[in-house]
DNA sequence: AACTTCAGTGTACACTTGTTCGCTATTTTA
DNA sequence: TAAAATAGCGAACAAGTGTACACTGAAGTT
């Protein structure tokens, strides 16, 4: 029941992810990308791209849900540094950088197609920052007092503030990023902290 | 001197603009936009469209700068009405979001060429928002006692923050836009409350 | 062994895209 | 008033797009 043709179905299927993901850069989206280019690039007829996926929209739509796993992936690696002890702002948003800069078109494909032409799209991709946000909000209560509108606002912020940071580094060379690492960790701080203060003194 | 001609030329500058601005939307950013079709809208031929600018692109950049000019005049409103007084924060979004309900494909257009795949485009977009964080700091700067560079990374997350919360916004419908306005009004004061302890037990 | 299913192919079509090239009509300049 | 400059036009072109269709050969089924 394995099925030599299923396997190999999934095989080129893979190959044309691959293909789309590879094709995927600074200078070009996916709205840029032709069906085309990519079935040519998986080593496939145009036409055999249909065998696979009804259009380029579901394609994209794959391609979404993808990157949502290796964000997810992201998270794992930043919780096991955690736990071996050290700032956990600061392991965070260096765990971040590596992932942006092992990472960027998937990171550049999240970042695009949430204020992208697609509501289908851009309701994946918060979907996935939804998933991201709220395991950050649960470690926050548990590590906190704080009541859970308020960490869910915080670890909404948090996250806002290391994607903008991630979308700057992009663009960045090696010393810049190291910038905009340290300066990212201090916006962080700002958060947390002022999260804790925040029944005193309530109107700024 | 004045020119019938350069007057007409200019008219029709303004309409071609127009014409672009008007045919961006949720569904089609500027990349998608053809040619053709914003001349079409001008009432022009599609060949004409080269008398008034060598290519989309600079169309383009033209709009960007557009809309860094409806960004400033954003801010000289918002400031107006916080010298009547009243919370700061509270002004300074809730006239954001008016900006967003009233420009939106304007906003849209920074918001999409910030992460675009034009690396002029990203550039133009990130000068209009550094001008508008600057501004911010500056204001800072003298209403607190903090130091420049610590009103600098206030400044630029708060910025953050609040463009976030206007790209969300642009999806959203009246209720869910009063929720976002009133939880980013939390998170500002976060931000500006966590600024001012900075100097407390840095190892978070 | 005969029959069915289906991933992959190549051709073809209708469209849209940006851009070039002469041309006209009108304003500007000399 | 004659000459130069130029905004706007329509036709045409080459290139690229998605997709429909009929076909082939190998894998799966009975």
């Amino acid at each position: 029941m394995s099925g030599i043709r299923a396997q190999q179905k999934e095989k080129t299927r893979r190959q044309i992810i691959d293909a789309a993901l590879n094709q995927l850069s600074a200078e070009q989206g996916f709205s840029n990308l032709s069906l085309r280019e990519v079935a040519k690039e998986a080593g496939l007829a145009a036409t055999s791209f249909y065998r696979h996926f009804n259009d380029m929209n579901e394609l994209g739509l794959t391609l979404v849900d993808e990157a949502g796993l290796t964000l997810r992936q992201l998270m794992r690696q930043a919780r096991q540094r955690i736990e071996k002890g050290g700032s956990v702002i600061k392991i965070s948003v260096i765990t971040f950088m590596e992932f942006i800069e092992a990472n960027g078109n998937v990171f550049r494909l999240l970042l695009r197609e949430r204020s992208g032409t697609s509501a289908e799209f851009r309701a994946a991709v918060n979907r996935e920052i939804r998933f991201f946000t709220m395991e950050l909000c649960d470690y926050l209560q548990s590590a906190s007092n704080l009541d859970h509108e308020t960490c869910y606002l915080q670890a909404n912020a948090l996250v806002i503030i290391v994607f903008s940071a991630g979308a700057e580094a992009l663009d960045a060379n090696e010393k810049e990023r190291q910038e905009i690492t340290a300066r990212t960790i201090k916006q962080l701080r700002f958060i947390v902290r002022g999260a804790m203060h925040i029944n005193a003194s309530p109107t700024i």
